[in-house]
DNA sequence: AACTCCAACAACCGCTTCGCT
DNA sequence: TAGCGAAGCGGTTGTTGGAGT
């Protein structure tokens, strides 16, 4: 039996909003805030529309002090940076940029920002395709050109083809199967916080996984609450440029005799030629990415360049009319 | 001028998290 | 402490308008 709807789908409006459901929702919240109930306030004001459609209209559009568009180089240098730390935690990366929604940037990363970015890689890439790993895997981070300067060359992987008895690099076994050939570190506490630092990528905590992390090397997952997360992007917006893909080759040449059974994940057939995905295919880099940054340490040195957070300022940047 | 394609963005969907009872 | 409902969040889809042919 499924979760009741929040509001009878039927019975309400969809689609884009008029300037007149704007008004009305607009005036009411800056006059009688939100009421810390969503749900309710459409009947209020006579809207006949579903509150989470409210609630996501007001967050998006209405709020005041919303930037629209004209990202600049800045705003994508730290998008960049804090999607290269973090993910793609929009929410987390929004309240890096006031004025900014995780809706926007989520839109202008899918459809600018990385295209910008992988565009330009394929003018650099050219058709080059090839069988050994330290020239192909990894992508030259010699870069003059100035467009992304926070941005490290990437990986392309291509989506793996796979069978039923076949690893697969999207799934969380065959990338927790990587990290454990390269000597990632999940305990239990670092799986905890993990879940919390990247959801997407939740590690089961059995007691074989635990033995065999704790014996690693590195640590390869950042585990961290928001402070450090935060911290840690930072620490990583500083570094990526100079060593992510170095860190990364550096990690796969000095653990091929770990990679043993992982080929798939990382032979020639893991490697496209980025002409074959010009509009928004399959960039899985994006799996890759949270255990391709080695984690750093916990660094005390806050952020730099204006972009300091505090975790009690979250809310404030996101709901600034809150009551 | 008509049509097609595609980029940009708004909005929706469904899952997770949180807080209250 | 379990259950429920609302909010939060990220992925996905739908719509629109401009560019290209």
């Amino acid at each position: 039996m499924g979760r009741a709807p929040c509001c009878d789908k039927n019975n309400v409006k969809r689609g884009p909003w008029s300037p007149e459901e704007d008004a009305k929702l607009k005036s009411y919240i800056e006059q009688n805030g939100t009421g810390g109930n969503w749900i309710a306030l459409p009947p209020k004001i006579g809207l006949n529309r579903c509150g989470k459609s409210c609630r996501l209209r007001w967050l998006n559009y209405l709020r005041p002090n919303i930037k629209h568009g004209g990202f600049s180089e800045e705003e994508d240098r730290i998008i960049c940076s804090l999607y290269i730390s973090i993910g793609s935690r929009w929410s987390i990366i929004a309240a890096q940029l006031p004025g900014r929604t995780d809706n926007d940037i989520k839109n202008y990363w899918n459809t600018r920002l990385k295209k910008k970015l992988f565009g330009k890689q394929r003018q650099k890439q050219g058709s080059r395709k090839g069988k050994e790993i330290n020239s192909n895997m990894v992508i030259s981070n010699n870069n003059n050109n100035n467009q992304f300067p926070c941005w490290p060359e990437i990986p392309i992987l291509q989506p793996i083809p796979y069978s039923n008895d076949e690893p697969r690099f999207n799934d969380h076994s065959s990338i927790k199967k990587l990290l454990i050939k390269l000597g990632g570190k999940f305990s239990d506490e670092d799986q905890t916080i993990n879940e919390a630092t990247n959801p997407q990528y939740p590690m089961d905590n059995s007691l074989l996984m635990q033995s065999i992390y704790q014996n690693s090397p590195i640590n390869l997952i950042s585990s961290a609450p928001i402070d450090n997360v935060l911290a840690n992007a930072q620490y990583n917006m500083d570094r990526a440029a100079s060593s992510f893909t170095a860190e990364l080759e550096h990690m796969i040449l000095n653990n091929q005799q770990k990679l043993d059974g992982l080929e798939i994940l990382y032979d020639q057939d893991m490697l496209i030629d980025i002409s074959a995905s010009t509009s928004g295919g399959n960039l899985d880099w994006e799996a890759m990415n949270p255990f391709v940054l080695p984690l750093p340490p916990i660094v005390d040195k806050g952020f730099q360049q204006g972009v300091i957070i505090q975790k009690s300022a979250f809310d404030e940047l996101r709901y600034p009319m809150a009551q």
